[in-house]
DNA sequence: GTTAGTGCAAACCTTTTGCAGCTCT
DNA sequence: AGAGCTGCAAAAGGTTTGCACTAAC
């Protein structure tokens, strides 16, 4: 399991594994999906109701900026928090629907070929890379087209907030 | 001049073309440069300096759910705030040294590439894509190894605030 | 025992909202 | 004339900080 791997490293750079960090650890790597700041502090909250939303945010630093996880925005679709995730999946693009929210993850060459070449174009060395693209999915291109007949105005803000996931 | 482009296409909308977006627009567009909200704001006041914040934040608002500029993180390099740019550019990744701000843009066909792959892999409409990678600058990359030799702990944070350009 | 980490309260920064009055078209 | 926009004040949302206490090593 993942969880193992952030521990390790987190030891080996001398970092203390506290009660409340590996509450935090196991569920940000469990759960394969995209979790704010927030809502990472309820869940928290359920296996140990005295932990603060202060030390969430001091532990999501902390991984953050140790390179551990990545901070993503989401094209901010509701709102304008953070979301998270670990590092270990190969490297992908996000791919959110302006209309429904769910979030795709796109692997391929494409990304991999774009990281070679700023590297190689800059002499820059990479340390996160970010891609996010907004639009609408297969199926919300359908349901937008059925609303520009009905309500032509309206349209252009529809936002259906639902599950995102991807 | 672009600006044109944009006054055109609210014009076109119904949207009215008042004193303090004229200043505005004229401000984002003018500068090459990547201007936050306050920036922006500081700048609008030094040609009218009854303008207010708010007007700024919606000014910005419209324009983005209009498509007329794109809203940028640029890597989180200072704070939270967003970045805003023209979108007559063709489109471009931006490569952010985390060390000293700096921010170069990328051109080229790992992008376009990536983007109709996205596109036909879901049969996804993209509306807005954002790629922003953060490093070291090749400039950096040195000054940072001559860091690590001299005081290893504080290398990992040193952050030298300059001008952020492109 | 020492030092890093936690909880609490309070501050902070960025952005949004409600509303009365002003101004483009 | 009238809808749309602005300014002001106030609130909201998300995140950080100072400090005394606690717990990991």
């Amino acid at each position: 399991m993942a969880g193992e791997g952030i521990q390790g490293s987190l030891k080996k750079r001398g970092i203390r594994l506290t009660r409340q960090r590996m509450i935090l650890l196991k569920l940000i790597d469990q759960s394969g999906q995209h979790l704010d700041a927030e809502e990472l502090y309820r869940r928290a909250k359920e296996v140990d109701p005295k932990i603060n939303r202060v030390t969430v945010y001091r532990t999501l630093k902390m991984l953050k900026e140790g390179h551990l996880i990545d901070e993503l925005d989401l094209m901010h679709y509701e709102g304008d928090q953070h979301y998270y995730e670990t590092r270990m999946k190969q490297e992908h693009a996000h791919v959110v629907c302006l209309r429904c929210g769910k979030v795709e993850e796109f692997y391929g060459e494409p990304l991999s070929r774009l990281r070679r070449q700023i590297e190689s174009h800059f002499g820059f060395q990479i340390l996160v890379a970010r891609t996010e693209v907004g639009g609408y999915c297969a199926h919300c291109q359908v349901l937008r087209e059925r609303e520009m007949k009905e309500a032509p105005a309206a349209a252009s803000t529809t936002k259906v907030k639902q599950a995102r996931r991807s």
